[in-house]
DNA sequence: CTGGAAATTTGACAAAAGTCAGGTTACAGC
DNA sequence: GCTGTAACCTGACTTTTGTCAAATTTCCAG
């Protein structure tokens, strides 16, 4: 695929801003980018890894498998999100494998071109940590959602995150991504029959709307009040 | 306090083994070490921080406060651990409170001998960048725990978490920590209630003992079974 | 040593959430 | 368009977990 880091909108939002012209015509020489159907998955839980990966355009969900066989999902990626910094930094293997949920752009930046930024661009390096710091404090959030809210409370907390990670349609309720139920009770971290009662209770509520994949946020202030997100 | 850097024993096992001589001197000058008696606050959440801490002798909890006024306590401190390295990096607020479990000893290093030491020494900068993966990886671990186990497997893993981090006296049985049944109930994420039932439970099954807050493990491989630890 | 607060424990009950089973709907591939 | 599989939905029931209340024990500070 033909996309140049140089003219990249997406390098913009990320931490690839932090680099110098040449240093991005030396990222954009070496990475490689490639398609991905929905359902494809990029990198496997205990697969080594050789790089990481920068998504151009589309979308990702990152899961771990419980002991029961059960997918938990840890984290979702949209454009200009990196994916298995994790396993690269710490070189291990992969502890969650990501799936495309739809028609994706993805990047592959090789694993010598990554280390050698951080070693000699200390700005990167920096800001490299800043964000590692701000995933770690958004999993430690999440951690306290999971120890203390009701599922009921997670359930509309997950869905403004939804709205706050990838947006709305042109209609500005309806959100821009298609999970099934059963990936949404897995972000949510409950059984799809239960994900499927609340939805239904929000919908009798006139929270949202329903139609098929498709949800549409129409009370978001009440939303809020419901996940007991401080203003 | 008159302890060095140089020569502190904890340095070995942390970041700082990457620190040269002349580093470590520098380090040593800048630091600043005070003894914390039980109960006592290191830092409060919402706090600015003009530095980060590292223990040296003793033991801390650092937790967050939920909705509801319950604390979760998010991670455990002991000698040789950093303290208030997110907020740090981050440049924002403290998002948790650092509270002393035992009589401790801890140093503070400045923000600026610590930016210094992060720009000028590529190996610690890496280190801590894998540190930092180190602590996501086992924050995702714990939303994974969190959101697939049972109570009942949740305090069997922290009973071994405990072990594992403090490890236990001269009879090999008995955690070396005490902590209150609330302090346990909020690592687990349950309610004090519960969590004494289970403790009573296992007791009833002859896997530990109960002395007060002394906890024996006699039966760690049952625990771990229990726990549903892959080996 | 001792009063009082905090921590621990137990029981009874209520609420939340999971499981199982069965039926319906939607959709991809032929 | 047809068909079969996967996704979705609902009801009934069970299990797990939380809440409230009350009794007992522990632990300090004075």
């Amino acid at each position: 695929m033909d996309v140049f880091c140089e003219n990249c909108g997406v390098r913009l939002c990320n931490l690839f801003s932090y680099l110098s012209k040449k240093e991005l015509k030396m990222l954009s020489e070496s990475k490689n980018c490639r398609r991905y159907r929905k359902g494809e998955i990029v990198f496997f839980e205990g697969d080594l890894p050789y790089g990481i990966y920068c998504v151009h355009s589309g979308k990702a969900k990152i899961y771990k498998i419980g002991n029961s066989g059960k997918e938990q999902i840890i984290r979702l990626a949209g454009s200009g999100d990196f994916m298995g910094f994790k396993a690269m930094l710490n070189e291990q293997p992969y502890h969650a494998t990501a799936e495309v949920l739809e028609e994706s752009a993805i990047c592959f930046i090789p694993k010598e071109t990554f280390f050698h930024l951080l070693q000699t661009n200390v700005n990167f390096s920096v800001h490299m940590m800043k964000f590692l710091c701000q995933e770690l404090e958004n999993a430690e959030k999440y951690m306290l959602d999971l120890a203390q809210k009701t599922v009921r409370e997670r359930v509309a907390s997950v869905l403004l995150l939804l709205d706050h990670k990838y947006g709305t349609n042109s209609d500005n309720q309806t959100l821009d991504v298609q999970l099934t139920r059963e990936d949404l009770a897995n972000i949510v971290g409950t059984a799809t029959e239960t994900l499927i009662r609340l939805l239904t209770e929000f919908k009798k509520e006139h929270l949202i709307e329903l139609n098929g994949r498709h949800i549409k946020l129409i009370n978001k202030r009440k939303l809020h009040q419901i996940a007991k997100i401080p203003a």
